[in-house]
DNA sequence: AACTATTTGTTGGAAAAACAACGAATAAAG
DNA sequence: CTTTATTCGTTGTTTTTCCAACAAATAGTT
């Protein structure tokens, strides 16, 4: 299963660990791998969560249904990711999401507890592992927050704003590339991308900023 | 510092930790209070994370300004609950935000690293204290993921039946309470109250459901 | 270079939300 | 019980977004 990944480059939960200790700690956390086909289910909302999957190729959305049975793409889990680690960290009972195979994926599963335990047989990598799952919960905590912070803002204008500085601010200069087209800023923003477009023609007007294609530049002297 | 609060039932850190044992986990996380006075600064944006906050008493803002300047209350953290601990357990270099004192407060600051790696004193409380920090994290992160699925969508009624529908399902029942007055329930849908009480009372005539106060009755026979 | 597909900007009308202001209902306090 | 403060619903106006359709610009192909 090691083939399938660059561990150490793409796959947060094995970073600093080295290659050749990975086929133990593989064995150490159980880890079983699975193939699904596009459209297959891989969990389904309701079922008792068990083992942490990681992407090793391919694709998965985790999605979501109402009480009238709209589905709802909520996120796309990409190579070396993780998913269903919260809902498993939790102690959730059930997966109040469903995942499912966007193209054909190969997935593998790791046991939770032995993650979080360290196990007798001095098996040295669980303080970096666990230290890892912590880095990867607290790093989407953080994404998430972000992402909240723009989508709370009321206007179009005040989200791109809000958005924009962050990146100004990141980047620690007010010219910036962002990483994202107009289609997946406005999803991201979750606004209409013509109505995104539009705003951002008016505020080039009204001299707040400056861009073209994914290059911005934040202008000054503007309050709001 | 034991007597501020009662740990097993309000602080789910130490969930599951005898209190006869919290003494000695304290000191073994070399725990330290300090205490802020109302609008005092407990740690700013830019400032490098140490250590992870608990509040014993009072309440936390955590704040962000943007690139002119202008605070916004992000969240607010209550006696027991912890900050910071998403910024400390990623690893970045720098705060994103700021935390202020709401109120009086105290807080416990405690050591990361003592967190995350099982001391060689032979304190059992640590694979539990992990656990628990995962918990916490992971919970989080479901909720931003739920309320994030709520706000996302682009209409007040969508994102009402979004959120009532979540609730109806968490129940298990069509008829439930919610834990939100109006204005809170508009500030977390991130919409404007008399906007949303208004499209509560379209949604009612529409049939779709009945409610009285903060008790809710969703109606079948309609699809979205 | 010519053609095609994708991305981005523009516009006008329809729909929805924000906003402000007020009255009714409910809860809290004296 | 009366008074006061909150919470909640309603309505009309203003602002903003959505939506659909199309033009312009850009990237990718043959």
């Amino acid at each position: 299963m090691k083939e399938n990944l660059d561990f150490n480059n793409k796959c947060l939960l094995f970073a600093g660990i080295l290659e050749r200790d990975l086929e133990a700690l593989l064995s150490c956390l159980s880890a079983r791998k699975k193939r699904y086909g596009k459209g297959d289910f891989i969990f389904s909302e309701g079922e008792r969560p068990a083992r942490v999957g990681l992407v090793l190729s391919g694709a998965v959305h985790i999605l979501k249904e109402d009480v009238w049975g709209n589905q709802n793409v909520l996120t796309k889990i990409g190579e070396g990711d993780l998913f269903g680690e919260a809902v498993v960290c939790s102690g959730a009972e059930e997966f109040p999401v469903s995942a499912v195979a966007a193209k054909d994926t190969q997935a593998l599963f790791l046991d939770y507890r032995r993650i979080i335990t360290s196990c007798s047989s001095a098996c040295a990598f669980h303080s970096r592992l666990i230290e890892n799952m912590l880095g990867i919960l607290a790093g989407k905590n953080m994404g998430l927050l972000s992402k909240m912070e723009h989508i709370t803002k009321r206007t179009t204008r005040e989200k791109l704003l809000s958005y924009l500085s962050e990146q100004s601010k990141q980047r620690g200069e007010n010219a910036f590339d962002i990483p994202f087209n107009r289609q997946e800023l406005a999803d991201y923003l979750s606004v209409e991308r013509s109505a995104l477009s539009a705003e951002l023609s008016k505020m080039q007007a009204d001299g707040l900023v400056e861009f073209r294609k994914n290059h911005f530049k934040l202008l000054e002297g503007m309050d709001q």
